[in-house]
DNA sequence: CTGAAAGCGCTTACAG
DNA sequence: CTGAAAGCGCTTACAG
């Protein structure tokens, strides 16, 4: 593997074609000019002599500079989440950075179509070599992408999918399977006939797909023969504050403290920490319920196990993955895969601490 | 953040500085031959221009090449688990290939410790600029270290850590809290006063310290306050091959098939599909089984719910960071966290499809 | 359509 | 102790 090193150098395949190193460069890089003749010939001895470029030098020598562009969410207090795929940008590109690569991140209001399309084409204005788009709203992102098409900039779409749009990759998570780990996960803990709250914390703006497809997950796995069978119900929340919740779900939880544990409670995204509030304000103990994402709020109620489970979305590898997609593809030319998912990580009090920085350092 | 990208070069050091950019060089790798007054006046400069080098330019210029040499036991059909690291190694390789780094691996039998020194110094004579060394027999592994540290080739410690040694980095999974992710994970499974066996298979000759401090962290988790009491009980199996197991085993379950759902196992290595096995042929099913890596069998188990979880030690993930330790090191310069500790993966049937492969990919 | 030359930023002998 | 020059492998104008 390692004696594959590059050992043949332009120089040797030009003499060997008794041309210029100029015009081996020529065919090497299609940039034309090259009498079809001579083009097979170093073709041909490329072939043969097994040449592979030396990419430090091709970089050095060519001042080239690559600018990517990023398109995501503005982070807010209220929604950490979206600052953790910027960091795992600002991993990948210190990794690369001595290839001349550059980001510029623009952001857009999570709840704001307008500011969506406008920071997008802003973004596109500026002829990037590539750019990650979090698809946040579909219509538009379509737009969005199908530019990018014609422009020829490559995009890869991180966080959410797209299906059937002009993508170079896809980085993300299975959303229908994390909630299928999550239905086993519950059945696990839980003996039969326990009564099952599925819980769409939905905001009123933002789109909720994610939601629907992880909830789809969730009953599916229950669908499978041999699987006990619980009682699902769906409670649906239209708005994420706290009166929301509270309001529906005092309706649904009247039970007594014998009957809760048998009762579980998926809540279909990082609002989990509603829920886990409620439960605590109310003394309910040992009721199962799992949720979404390693927000700091969360992570409090996971480790005075109120929560029991969290399921990652691993921002930052999502970050640092669509980042990496771009470069590589556009620097060292590799085609990547299509779909990219990221593992769907279960997380709990005792292997958090594990998960929480960028190195797994301690 | 990207403005930071070097702009300032030996030449304009140089310049500043009234020196030759072969002066600038010398005092920049501390090689000598240079007055400390032009020495500090350098440095000055260097430090008032916020030079940062390219390393490109410098991997390109100054043709040395890196070796580095790995030790970690052979993979045999019994044992896949080291062929992950060594997997790991390669994609690592594969991502820095261009700056001249080359890896020549040096195996071992995992039972043999002759065969682990003799490797070990036939690694070391090669004077590589790097070594990863799988510790397994401490007393060999400490004195190989030492001989690394008398000869200034940094060590990273690859799957086992050993305290108090002169090595740069530890690459791996902290065995004791993994054991208290499965208790953890059995607790959630299982009602209150339930009986839980904790099985350690455990090799004749090699090492078993991984096991015993996955016992240890088991156990602790029940000795935290306010845990249910369940009744535990170690077994502790001498040889690998089945028959000792079926006959330990034997003698523990005999239970009748309504007290086994109040029945977890702890298998504290990837010995587990031997469990699996022994409960799949006597027909006894919803015992919780927890256990160790993705190996094939087990795998198999997962998937046909007779094992329930796994936990992965990421052996690719060790192989690449151990690499990238070096690397970092050596060719980038970077100093490492002495410990860096994988995140404890939990895996189920519905989850495992995403880790299985390197990329992630689908 | 093609070649010769200069240059990317750093390193390496070599001469003094 | 120091500087000038050549070179790493590739790319980029430029001249023809």
């Amino acid at each position: 593997m390692s004696d594959t090193f590059s050992r043949v150098r332009i120089s040797d395949i030009a003499r060997r074609a008794g041309v210029s190193a100029g015009t081996v460069d020529r065919v090497l890089h299609n940039r034309g000019e090259v009498s079809p003749k001579t083009r097979t010939k170093v073709l041909d001895i490329l072939q043969e002599m097994n040449y592979e470029p030396d990419i430090l030098a091709s970089v050095l020598a060519s001042k080239k500079t690559y600018r990517f562009a990023s398109l995501i969410p503005e982070a807010t207090d209220k929604s950490q989440f979206w600052a953790m795929p910027a960091s795992g940008f600002e991993k990948a590109l210190e990794q690369v950075r001595h290839f001349g690569v550059r980001l510029d991140p623009f952001y857009f209001d999570y709840f704001d179509k307008d500011t969506y399309i406008i920071s997008g084409k802003k973004a596109i204005e500026t002829r990037p070599d590539g750019m990650i788009v979090s698809p946040t709203f579909a219509d538009a992102a379509e737009e969005l992408i199908s530019i990018c098409d014609e422009k020829n900039i490559p995009v890869v779409l991180i966080n959410s999918n797209l299906f059937n749009l002009p993508k170079l990759s896809f980085v993300g998570q299975d959303s229908f399977r994390s909630g299928m780990v999550a239905a086993s996960l519950l059945d696990f803990g839980l003996p039969a006939d326990a009564r099952i709250l599925i819980v769409n914390i939905m905001s009123e703006k933002g789109t909720n797909t994610h939601l629907m497809s992880r909830e789809e997950g969730f009953r599916c796995y229950y669908d499978q023969p041999g699987k006990e069978i619980h009682t699902l119900q769906t409670i649906n929340i239209h708005g994420s504050d706290y009166s929301s919740l509270e309001n529906a779900l005092s309706k649904v939880l009247r039970t007594q403290a014998s009957a809760i544990t048998k009762t579980g409670m998926f809540v279909t995204n990082s609002r989990v920490f509603l829920a886990a509030r409620f439960l605590k304000e109310r003394g309910i103990r040992n009721l199962r319920l799992i949720g979404y994402d390693l927000m700091d709020v969360n992570i409090d109620y996971l480790k005075d196990e109120t929560i029991n489970f969290l399921i990652s979305q691993k921002p930052i590898e999502q970050g640092y993955r669509s980042f990496m997609t771009l470069f590589d593809h556009v620097v060292m030319k590799k085609t990547p895969p299509m779909y990219q998912y990221l593992p769907i990580d279960i997380i709990t009090k005792e292997n958090i601490d594990y998960y929480l920085n960028d190195h797994h350092t301690s």
